[in-house]
DNA sequence: CTGAAAGCGCTTACAG
DNA sequence: CTGAAAGCGCTTACAG
């Protein structure tokens, strides 16, 4: 089925010509009354606002940006890794939360996946003033063509570049080392004495983070660290890794996961052979999402926030375009979520 | 820690005055040269190409839209509902699919929640010229107010609108009731005769069309429909349902699904119940999702193809604001998944 | 406090 | 085939 349709949208949208003579002011005038510029008499004020409600005027975005250099955009660029990006409910939750936020100013949030292809693009589409301002997700270390742009644009970080810190760089996390202590010391608080692990891909910083916090956790309370095996945060990598553990015949009571999707592929392991969680062995995880929710049992885990998160980048970012200053790190507190499954 | 940062992007961004400065031509002709007008100098072409080239000249998006009419911008409105919104890979998978697609044309994806608090800003902001067009995702029947705004803006809607049929709106969409056939078919197929459901909320067009597939493939094999319990999507309203089901006293050999994040919640109850799946159950689904491939046993299923979709759906809007002419009805193919569970 | 004028970076009739 | 001019809808020095 085909059929004609309308082209174009607003077609006869009131506009500021026409408020101003509604006013009986000049259109200089009337943009000042929009603007809140100060020195305007109140008489006047009142019937430039006047006319605007009559008229159901609202001011080009467009010609508002081309005028003042600004966009009223953001980016939120997204690695293209379909299948990652897919099966993560990390994603899904920093964009709600994102855009969310946004939705509450007077910017509009826009989706820019990262070409593998051509990754330039993505660099040009940023650095030609499309947009005002990004937010970076990266989860892995391919952020140093980030960090050059950083100097033309701003941008916000979701996680730490690796590498050296760089006091220039503006970034909203979540402490991650901080997460992985707190899901072992409440294990240990559990009265578990061998706790193993499963990390998350040792490639990125959440993940080796996570780990550091582990040990540190085991190290105060005197406990052993060497159960230690990896996952690429896939439930069958977490499935994996706990059979991988199961065959070096150490009897473990406790478990730390490094991520609710392996730990939901571990979980399955466990019940496979016999072992009952908690009694025989206590598990926790980090990031609640539907796996640590729904898994059976569910799954106590540490809450990373991470709408709020997307949410924080967000009022990082205008505060970076709209005052040019912005605090450099703003982290995202973590909180413990005891279930049944410790 | 706080510190001055840049402001404003593209500093010093070439204009297409210096390109026609740099050819030599007017910039009524390098305007044309770069919008691929005809009848332009062979000679004429080359020189404002080269000067571009040099320049690394990108057209200033702002400026052409303020002239063109046209923002270069696609919306996709996201129903607010926070907590169905962060459970439901449903939206992640559409927007993935969507941005995806949009990536790899000139238009932007931008996101846009819908205020619930106060919708009109939702459509105030969409009539107010600020896309070139919409799609819209609601599952429930809100849409009264988006059929409207579908009369003076290009909208793609994600679900066929509930109610009468309307051949001026554009939709693409999945095929549900085949999708519940599907699954139904298969486990008659595969020997089951008493077979039960748990719908998805009959509240949304999905819900009954899926329901409408299971006692259709009944009908066909003579089977009865009786054994019909309503959720809400979620894992702990499908494992109510199964409860029901088991209150029934009634013996089931085969259980079909409304959706996946339902299915892996009926899941426990049948193993706490003893019942071992397929053996004594055998279980089919509808969507494939991380619920779907993460259950245990996994699940058999319906592949909406909900990605295909959302590129689907950006297809069909570009479509209708770049030619004014677009299929009204586009349907994704669904496939049926076969896995442990059946 | 307010208005006339210039200009943001493009596109597109209109002449030639 | 090409250029001079007008204009898209705003904002903002500059005068007054």
């Amino acid at each position: 089925v085909t059929t004609e349709m309308h082209r174009g949208a607003a077609a006869f949208a009131p506009t500021l010509s026409g408020v101003a003579a509604r006013a009986g002011v000049s259109r200089s005038t009337a943009s000042r009354v929009i603007n809140g510029a100060p020195h305007v008499t109140p008489g006047v004020v009142r019937r430039v606002n006047e006319a605007i409600a009559d008229l159901g005027y609202v001011p080009n975005r467009t010609a508002r940006s081309l005028v003042r250099g600004r966009t009223q955009t953001i980016a939120m660029v997204i690695p293209e890794r379909t299948a990652e990006f897919f099966a993560d409910p990390y994603f899904a939750e920093v964009i709600q939360g994102a855009a969310m936020y946004a939705s509450s100013t007077d910017y509009s949030l826009s989706l820019l996946i990262e070409s593998e292809a051509d990754p330039e693009k993505t660099f040009q589409f940023l650095r030609r003033g499309n947009v005002d301002g990004a937010l970076v997700l990266s989860h892995h270390s391919t952020s140093s063509a980030y960090r050059d742009l950083a100097r033309t644009l701003p941008v916000v970080f979701g996680v730490r570049p690796p590498g050296e810190w760089d006091d220039d760089l503006v970034v909203v996390d979540v402490d991650n080392v901080v997460a992985g202590a707190l899901a072992t010391r409440h294990l240990i608080e559990r009265g578990r004495t061998r706790i193993a692990t499963i990390a998350g891909p040792l490639t990125t910083v959440a993940g080796r983070d996570r780990l550091d916090g582990w040990r540190g956790a085991l190290a105060e309370a005197g406990l052993d660290d060497d159960l230690v095996e990896e996952g690429d945060y896939t439930p069958s990598s977490g499935a994996e890794a706990a059979r991988r553990h199961r065959g070096r015949g150490v009897a473990v009571d406790g478990l730390v996961v490094g991520s609710a999707q392996m730990a939901s592929g571990a979980l399955d392991v466990l019940r496979d052979a016999g072992l009952a969680v908690p009694t025989d062995v206590a598990v926790a995880t980090i990031d609640d999402n539907a796996f640590s929710m729904n898994a059976s049992p569910t799954l106590t885990t540490v809450d990373l926030h991470t709408s709020e998160k997307g949410a924080a980048m967000v009022a990082a970012l205008l505060g970076l375009v709209a005052e040019g200053v912005v605090r450099t790190r703003t982290r995202i507190p973590v909180d413990l979520i005891v279930r049944a499954s410790s």
